[in-house]
DNA sequence: GTCTATACACTGATAGAC
DNA sequence: GTCTATCAGTGTATAGAC
């Protein structure tokens, strides 16, 4: 499996084992839970010992900290669609194609971060109450400008905003799900652009943004 | 705290014991993941030794399983509205209120069964795949009469069914990620009302369904 | 830096007195 | 039916050889 040549650089060699167990315990975590994973089993996916991850990350804790870090990182870059955007059917609609985009690539942190904020985020509540609070109320102001200039109706930021996180994060979370009703088979190419077509329709012609 | 008095029939008493571990089980599945749960904590959230849940309840899986399953029907119940109603603004939005009271009532039950979800669903595949099955088949009929009917837009049903049930659900899955960022309060009756309206407001509008 | 062996705590489940 | 005591298995984490 991981027999590719090796850096023999310590401090290569460092980050390509940290990516490789991030990778890992991103999967077991999202597939197992925090309590139902186990640094064993992380190990095993990374293709190495046990005491190894005990040597990169101290605790599972610390371990699972990072992987929820990561994909918050994820999500706040697509935020940047939204700032530059000049009205709100370009902005909205550009960032529900880069959030769904990430729900595609990305549904393994997806299911972390919501089975995190589900248990009431015991680890990354600090995250909540700073980056996201400030991140949201930035976003309300600008969907606040854009109602006050009538380019869209007069909806309540948050739940928007809300409703554009549900709906789009829906497709990674709940992805096993749609897959099963779709007869057992992963969405094609053509059906993803089918889902971002429909969310954008729906939403933007929601709030007025578009006719 | 479980001092009232019990009935003295054993088929009551053991109906009331069921009861009352059931409740407790959900609390803690929803709030730990079915890893992270311990029976020993169900046992004490109960106000019962431990030994009596392996009485009622086998093993740690069938108690599970039994709160998955009663979600699922109270969910099932809902979709009710959505068959009697004449036409779309009046089945999806009263399906909308009616998902929207129960992601209110029953947080635990929808995040315990989200998190069944998001783990590929281990314990109720079954389910998904003939019940869930069959009513998304039924519903999405309904949809596609409404569309040919020109009484909403032409929409694919399936992706229609996905919005609504991340939208509403997501009040109860990431209800304390809401409450963060509402400043630590739980949502307020207005500010429930308030949610029900916005989700109303855009996807009924953004559908076509009213003007 | 890597890995084997192991310490120590805890979990699900059960036996058996009441 | 109820509950105490306990077992066998597994989990995280670490000590120490290499």
């Amino acid at each position: 499996m991981h027999d590719a040549p090796r850096s023999n650089s310590k401090r290569e060699r460092r980050q390509e084992n940290e990516k490789l167990i991030l990778a890992a315990a991103e999967k077991v975590f999202s597939e197992a839970g925090f309590g139902g994973a186990t640094m064993q089993l992380i190990a095993d996916v990374a293709g190495l010992p046990k005491a190894n991850l005990h040597y990169y990350f101290p605790t599972k804790e610390s371990l699972y900290r990072q992987v929820v870090q990561r994909i918050f990182q994820i999500w706040l870059q697509a935020a940047d669609t939204f700032d530059k955007a000049e009205g709100p059917a370009e902005g909205i609609g550009a960032y529900i194609d880069a959030k769904m985009e990430i729900s595609r690539r990305h549904p393994a942190g997806s299911k972390v971060w919501a089975s995190e904020v589900m248990h009431r985020a015991p680890v990354i509540q600090d995250y909540l109450e700073t980056t996201l609070m400030e991140w949201t109320e930035g976003r309300a102001k600008i969907i606040d400008r854009w109602v006050a200039e009538e380019r869209m109706d007069a909806i309540d930021p948050n739940h928007l905003l809300y409703m554009l996180w549900a709906t789009t994060q829906h497709y990674a979370d709940f992805g096993h799900q749609i897959e099963t009703l779709n007869g057992g088979s992963p969405l094609t190419d053509d059906q993803w652009e089918a889902a971002k077509t429909s969310v954008k329709h729906i939403i933007l012609r929601g709030i007025g943004a578009i006719k």
